[in-house]
DNA sequence: TCGCATCTATCTATCGGTAGGTAGATTGCA
DNA sequence: TGCAATCTACCTACCGATAGATAGATGCGA
């Protein structure tokens, strides 16, 4: 069982990944990453030339579990309720266990100062994320007869009530309140 | 009219209110706020000694000035969406003119590697909003057949909604679709 | 022995912050 | 009223620390 390859850059993500929900992608190093994984920061640039490489690879990661996590949204018999309780619990897990925000929230709070290839990462998450929830919404009771474009809507006022509710709950040092939360779909939104 | 004091302190704090709006707390310097102010960084520090002083300074004018743009929530014949609408309206008006974000959500998504002074401030913004919203709600018809409990909620849900919805709208460079949203009261939350 | 992974060593740029000085306005007192 | 003391609002010059990034040597397993 020897450290391979992977080990070393996948422990960079993690922390990286980590940092950046903690602090912010402004608020860690290279050196907070090297000396956090064990090595020094020039084998951190071996992996990630540049910072928004590392960024962005985070990013696209982090998006692409959190899909994977969430599973079909086709899956037959699925309410409205339990979509969203999906997206909420999958949140709530990050923010009880360490206080972590979502990645690509804290990302967007930055955004006008990022990278490029960091910040379309970030923006391919809402928009992979909302599509997730459109999708399954359609399926719904509710969302069989709602336009393409309430449902867009829908979707994409939900993520956001999650965002901010991670936002203020973590701030404010109440997860709990957070985890009570419950956003419901219908009357919700004008 | 020669220029005071008050010009400078005063020019100091808007550029770093609207630096950390768009770029976020770690995302501005000193050297950025004297060169657009037109000093030297010593003399920003003359001003403000460190960092974390600007900082929380900045978050406090911010919420004060907020605050006193809100009014009384305690006029009467005020409905529940007046009070959300006037909540939307202010965060509408700056996200739409410069892409700047809620100061303090902002802050709220570095919030874990700040400065306490800081956190403190960005906290007493929810705190103070919130209370705000709460206390309107309160003289409504939903809100008078409210537990205090229900009203704390939804006041936070409701500021939860606007933030993360700025967050959203501003990575996807969609400021009309924060404009469009329309949070309402009653059944959002269960 | 090839070459991947990691090291040492270092660079340039910038960070927040400080030391010490100064022109000019203001104040207090003889 | 005159003038010395003090204050305001900056400045130049610099500090140690740290940022992201790089070149080239080394170790070590296949």
């Amino acid at each position: 069982m020897t450290a391979t390859t992977a080990d070393t850059e996948e422990k960079i993500l993690d922390l990286a990944e980590a940092l950046i929900r903690t602090n912010g992608y402004n608020g860690f190093s290279f050196r907070d990453i090297a000396s956090g994984v064990g090595v020094k920061s020039s084998s951190v640039h071996y992996y990630f030339p540049t910072k928004a490489d590392l960024g962005a690879k985070v990013a696209r990661r982090y998006t692409d579990r959190f899909l994977v996590t969430l599973g079909d949204p086709d899956t037959p018999a699925v309410s409205a309720d339990e979509l969203v309780g999906k997206l909420h619990a999958e949140f709530a897990t990050a923010l009880g266990k360490d206080g972590q925000m979502c990645l690509c929230g804290v990302l967007a709070a930055e955004s006008a100062g990022l990278p490029d290839a960091v910040v379309e990462e970030a923006k391919s998450f809402f928009d992979k994320t909302g599509d997730w929830l459109k999708r399954g919404l359609k399926k719904t009771a509710w969302g069989s007869a709602a336009t393409e474009e309430d449902l867009h809507k829908q979707s994409l006022s939900v993520l956001a009530q999650l965002e901010g509710a991670m936002l203020i709950a973590r701030v404010q040092g109440k997860p709990a309140w957070f985890n009570d939360l419950k956003p419901k779909i219908s009357g919700s939104i004008a």
